[in-house]
DNA sequence: ACTAAACTAAACTGATTAGTTTAGTTGTTC
DNA sequence: GAACAACTAAACTAATCAGTTTAGTTTAGT
């Protein structure tokens, strides 16, 4: 049976054990995907007792969506959350492109994450729907408020205004990082953001 | 050793035996992805001895290889090799759309092979760029060049435009269908295109 | 020092895996 | 009918898997 106590002192360094086995199912799971990672390896790398890791964590199942969900939901802040969308259009979506383009490529767990999400999506909806919910739902939200409180962009429906512009972004980054298709279909970002400030703001 | 003879008379209905494996291959795989798929369901899907099954392909990760080059190659066609691109951009690029999504949405072994070559792309990252090569890059250059052949658009950048378009409407399909988003994120397939057409059209 | 909880390494069960081998069965060709 | 190639079912190897158990160690509270 699963413990449910969790918080204690934290003894040795700085993570409990729920965390250590979440850091080493993390190293597994993003690596080699849920049928490709054995508990044994995962018991390895949290550097704990298989033992541990079951009185944690009912199954593999069990802990590969506590895992899944404890990274969707980390993964909400770092990629809008410290950005406060205040100010100029022209400059604020700029910015934001840039710099959700920039941080998705360079950010090697997200794109472990991304694969994983949607690979294991048939056999685990439940865990693509947290995903949708905490991940990407506050995103377009948050785009979408922006750009209805700017009405001089003269955007008839804003939401979907939302979708096709981070969903130019994301879908670039899938081609171009997810899938390899750097080399293949060659384009620079600052091509597809000026286009897509082209396209949106209909000048300039 | 892999056989090179492969085109025979088709005896026994109208697949051989290379057809008749792969078919099976693409029922085990695109449903439980790579690891989670055994050779031995593969043989019994295919309808063959595993023996056979050997005989015609190396080892697992080569009928594996095999099969998503065979789909990826065949894909190309369906999605936009029927659609002509001729004709006035309202009606044309509307149409387009409007097709890609409800082809998408209603086909089951697309969506299962972009969760499988996504979810693979970081363990088999050849196969995704046969994928880039074959199914996503012939399309972006046939809108493209469609793009470019209209510049009353006044489209800056046809290109960056068509990744933009096609970019949009498969991240929409990402989170609503593969992503089981639909009642989470709900949203009228007409609202997204009505909205891309505002923007490339810049009028109605 | 005693106790109890948390943890460990290691062995174990029973099932499954990739891939090979064996012995026997079809079907075609000369 | 002899010979050959393609195929089959089934057994086999050696490894790995999820999950449990055992027996012993560490740690903290009293």
């Amino acid at each position: 049976m699963a413990r449910t106590r969790v918080s204690d002192i934290d003894r040795e360094g700085s993570l409990d054990k729920v965390g250590q086995i979440l850091q080493g199912a993390m190293q597994e799971f993003l690596a080699h995907g849920y049928a490709g990672t054995s508990m044994d390896k995962v018991a390895a790398a949290a550097g704990v007792s298989k033992a541990t890791v079951y009185s944690y964590f009912q199954d593999k199942e069990g802990l590969f969506k506590a895992l899944i969900e404890q990274r969707a939901r980390k993964k909400f802040q770092s990629i809008l959350g410290k950005h406060s969308l205040e100010g100029e259009p022209k400059i604020i979506l700029r910015q934001l492109a840039v710099k959700a383009l920039a941080q998705m490529a360079e950010d090697t767990e997200h794109r472990a994450l991304m694969r994983v999400i949607i690979g294991e999506s048939g056999r685990f909806p439940e865990l693509a729907q947290v995903c949708v919910r905490y991940m990407i739902k506050p995103v377009f939200e948050t785009l979408s408020q922006y750009l209805k409180a700017h009405p001089e962009l003269d955007l008839p429906d804003p939401e979907a205004a939302a979708r096709i512009f981070l969903g130019a972004l994301v879908h670039f980054h899938i081609t171009q990082e997810v899938l390899h298709g750097k080399d293949i279909l060659p384009m620079a970002s600052d091509r597809l953001i000026d286009s897509l400030m082209h396209l949106i703001l209909k000048d300039s």
